[in-house]
DNA sequence: AATTAAATTTCGCCT
DNA sequence: AGGCGAAGTTTAATT
């Protein structure tokens, strides 16, 4: 991990070799002015900037505001780097989608080689219980109709997560999954659903409330006679938004 | 501008403060982990990240491979940094979207105040030339039947783009603009149709050509009987690139 | 590899 | 400020 502030141009370039040999993640804070070509084509005029390239080859070049970067490319690129006319040309092919990139940088801030080690895992999901506060919020999201009567109620197997009626009086056993749901989940509503068919003479619907289903689960799903509701992760959070309101200050503290 | 290698977590946080308070640009190198809440809701485990955080409020979480961030707020979010059992919180929060971001550092690797001054000018567009040589390698993507005469055609008043004759024989007049035409580019184009009307007894097309136009220059040019054709950038460079092949390498140098 | 659909899409233009 | 459509969209899922 090399990093140097105010560098020279040469250093500068020694790091910004070190770093593209090495594939490990550049970082170059400076002035500079950037050109692209490819499926469109644009230019950038001086002025100070944070470049990024990734151990894929990924470039991105930030201005001080902003969300999106000014100029990327993505992953994939091979580079050319080298002292031009005293300053400091850095250029980003990606051959595959024929698109062209080129970073002049006059004068550098901060240069860095970075070491960078991640095997974090990130998870995009709601939580059971927030898929539960949803649909008890409003029952009419999972089924027009539906009314729940109780959660987690407690049969042979288990914890049933949602127990309730449908428009028809008929018994629905809800089983709740807050990523992709698989075969499991299916076993696990189908031991429900035939616990309770034992104890009622009454009708029993399973239905399986998840993201998204694997195309086994769904197919074992139906042949057993059950339903798949999908729900949306984001139309989740933002009924929980409606209805618990100001969530988000409880963060504070 | 102030910068640290490896700080600790308490010099980390002061620096944080600084680039908060000032409204400067901050770039925090370390090990991580991101939690966030808003429309969805994610949880990203221990790894090493660059964060950037912007002028404007805008936050960036980039892991070392990839092209987008893997966790970010949009501009207008308003900070919260403090240590806390030892570790670096800082706390995102865009009240207006009710998005809510924690990103807890268990170790600082680089910490960045970045003073960027940034007035450049970006521009996405292909050049006058670009959108000619388009549109004479492919006529038909101007118009169906078009068939080019000349360019550069000297009339009084100037020079006349691409002049030619459509599937009617009527004569065209083509005014290319590369970027969002106004009125200006409507009177030049208004000239050239008058100019060739005067010494010509055929019907006379005024063309004017651009990526897109103002309100006010489509008004005028309605009601002086001329057209406007749309094009594409992105379409007009892979057309170019289909024609003119390699275009690419022709930058390695 | 190519196509389709979703995205914490973002971004700009218009009402 | 909200709504619609385009984007150098990107990205994941599916064929």
């Amino acid at each position: 991990m090399i990093i140097d502030i105010t560098p020279t141009l040469e250093k500068a370039l020694s790091i910004v070799l070190n770093a593209l040999n090495q594939k490990k993640v550049l970082v170059l804070v400076g002035t500079c002015t950037v050109e692209y070509q490819g499926r469109a084509k644009s230019t950038l005029s001086l002025g100070d900037r944070i470049l990024i390239i990734k151990r894929d080859g990924a470039v991105l070049v930030h201005r001080p505001i902003g969300y999106a970067p000014v100029n990327y490319q993505r992953p994939g690129c091979i580079f050319y780097a080298k002292l031009e006319k005293n300053r400091l040309k850095i250029e980003a092919i990606d051959q595959k989608h024929r698109e062209y990139m080129r970073i002049i940088f006059y004068s550098v801030k901060l240069a860095a080689c970075l070491d960078l080690e991640d095997k974090g895992e990130f998870a995009l999901y709601v939580t059971e219980e927030d898929i539960r506060r949803a649909i008890l919020a409003n029952p009419e999201s999972l089924e027009e109709g539906f009314r729940p009567i109780s959660i987690e109620k407690e049969v042979e197997p288990g914890f049933i997560d949602i127990y309730g009626i449908d428009k028809n009086n008929k018994l629905v056993i809800v089983e709740l999954k807050r990523k992709k749901a698989d075969k499991a989940a299916v076993t696990q509503l189908i031991k429900y659903v035939n616990d309770i068919k034992r104890k009622s003479k009454r009708e029993v619907r399973g239905i399986l409330v998840a993201p998204s289903i694997t195309k086994d689960a769904h197919t074992l799903l139906t042949s057993l006679g059950l339903e798949f509701k999908k729900i949306n992760i984001k139309e989740c959070m933002n009924l929980l938004r409606r209805v618990e309101g100001k969530k988000i200050t409880e963060y504070l503290s």
